[in-house]
DNA sequence: GTGCGTTATCGAAGCGCTTCGATAGGTCGC
DNA sequence: GCGACCTATCGAAGCGCTTCGATAACGCAC
């Protein structure tokens, strides 16, 4: 293992030369930095963790907190651990995984211990313990997601109500007068957050411009072809002319599948918007405009936030929200009639 | 933040007894152990991390290298990722994810710094980048999956030749004389290294039995609900009596539903099992006979090996292999006529 | 009572780095 | 040409732990 110490040798300087030079905290000679440089690329030297984490109070480490329950929804939630490690990489921090029991007893451990200089909190649920957990600590933590009980945290999330809205301006714009929504499993609206913020979002906006609504869930708690079928026909025989989706990647085919079962075509008889999803939905045998969930953009600003709480300028608690963004692929087209 | 000295002070003893008592390394009156205890109970004390790694030359973490391709297979993926962090934990190590392009870059990285103990890979392919990595890196390295060249690896992983042996003699022992297998989508065939070992392991199986088989991949990327329902079609028309599933959850279910259309029930006009699956095979709408890919127990293993790595007894190279376990529901029975 | 072997505990070195204060050497103004 | 002031560099302390060798305290045999 090479130290510090030969890498001085080698470039004929002081190990504390070495340290600031590659630091950057106090200026270094141009010549003697070259030096270093190059004893550095040499020797192939990179500053041992453990004893940076010793001197310097600073891990380069941060706790990614994800108890992954039995319902998380494994293709999103990956999306967002690796937007999370790929964000983190890119602030030269590394991603410490707390996953199952451990995503709450880890946090303390990680904590006390001083493995990690920050806690990223994902998987929220609105009744989350680990928000009574992030206030014992004293380590910065951001919730990538919403819990019940926000007092004094900082959480990102995506704008869900603003996009739910966006999507009813969008189809009230085309001309619809009756748009239904469907909905993640019953269950979801109460295991999580944004289910309903969604729903609200919609409904608010909808009744703001006079429009009429409808609303099925997908399931109860698992969808099936049946259930799905269920709930379109249920959508349909309330009239509505345009759904919203806001539902998982299965669901959204199993819809299309019903709706090319009753003989109707997207958009010509029925417009779409799919709210939400964290997957391509252009990619749909029927490609469907969407106002997707952006793991990258929350994740960035999450750790970004980690950071700058951790150069001192705490970021102010509450909700960042992420702001949506339309994805128009043709499937919305004025109503039929 | 408390450390070893006030725990010292506490106890009234010098700081190496306080370590010896917690380290077990050397023998300490019962009674000044207990004050130790009392002390650290009291204070709520917790060993820093970057100390113990400098001083202890241990770093009580593993790095987890996952690039996550986008053909990874999510809820399987994530599976494996929980059940190797339960598993570390268990062993009292953390682990360090590795994602993306820093799966590579990161492996040297990480051993460089000296950050982690070990390293363990996951999502291998068969042309596995890492393989050379870990070659080039002086830190023991656990695959969890095989790839063509496995030369001085240490390898764990379930025993699919034997897993899909054991379906077809299932099969055949229940007097089926010709046995289909439909399989992942075609393109799986060259990116991963199990799929070919569970046809090959099928066919093997079943010419040293004397029974005739087909095989039908899911698809050609994508299998969608038309491609399944070809493939099934295809099986029958060639005239098997059970079926041998090794593909993702949806597609069982695909097959499932076009065989309810073909008016076939399981068991009573055809059998299946499948081999390999990740999900419970039992919650589909027909409960499923299957040979499962139990991610806990590969991990386990993974996280012993490179534990006994550490200990110095270096594991034997070679690939570790799972032994299968068959799940009886009830999907197999005698064929028809 | 002397000497020896145990056992429990202590002190100190050292892991590799960061950071503070000190200093050598140079530049500039008058 | 002298003092004042920079700038680049150095030495040393210290981060909190592990571990080695030393030692005190004790019991036991002779």
């Amino acid at each position: 293992m090479v130290t510090i110490n030969e890498v001085a040798q080698a470039a004929g300087v002081s190990i504390s030369t070495v340290s600031y030079a590659l630091s950057g905290k106090r200026p270094v000679a141009v010549d003697t930095r070259r030096r270093i440089e190059k004893a550095v690329a040499e020797l192939g030297y990179s500053p041992n963790a453990g004893a940076r984490m010793l001197a310097g109070r600073r891990t380069q480490i941060f706790a990614l907190t994800e108890p992954l329950r039995i319902d998380t929804h494994a293709p999103t939630h990956m999306a967002f651990v690796l937007a999370t490690a790929v964000a983190a990489r890119r602030n030269d921090y590394d991603i410490l995984l707390l996953t199952d029991e451990d995503a709450q007893a880890g946090m303390r451990r990680v904590a006390a211990s001083g493995l990690v200089d920050a806690i990223l909190v994902l998987d929220v649920a609105p009744d989350d313990a680990r928000v009574a957990l992030s206030r014992e600590i004293a380590l910065p933590s951001i919730f990538i997601g919403v819990p019940n009980d926000r007092e004094s945290l900082v959480c990102v999330d995506l704008d869900f109500e603003r996009a739910a809205a966006l999507a009813a301006d969008r189809l009230i714009d085309a001309g619809h007068r009756s748009i239904g929504m469907l909905g993640h499993p019953e269950i979801s609206y109460e295991r999580s957050n944004f289910p309903p913020r969604v729903r609200a979002g919609f409904e608010r906006a909808a009744e703001r411009r006079g429009v009429t609504t409808a609303f099925r869930y997908a399931g109860q708690s698992r969808p099936t072809t049946a259930t799905i079928r269920d709930a379109v026909r249920g959508l349909l025989a309330e009239g509505v002319s345009a759904i919203v989706l806001h539902c998982a990647e299965d669901v959204h085919q199993g819809v299309l599948d019903a709706l090319a079962d009753a003989g109707l075509s997207v958009p010509g008889d029925i417009s779409i918007v799919s709210v939400g999803s964290s997957f391509d939905t252009a990619a749909l045998s029927t490609p469907l405009d969407s106002i997707p969930l952006v793991p990258a953009e929350s994740c960035e600003l999450a750790v970004e936030l980690a950071v700058a709480a951790l150069s001192g300028s705490a970021p102010e608690p509450g909700v960042h929200l992420i702001a949506p963004h339309y994805l128009d692929v043709g499937s919305v087209a004025a109503p039929s009639r």
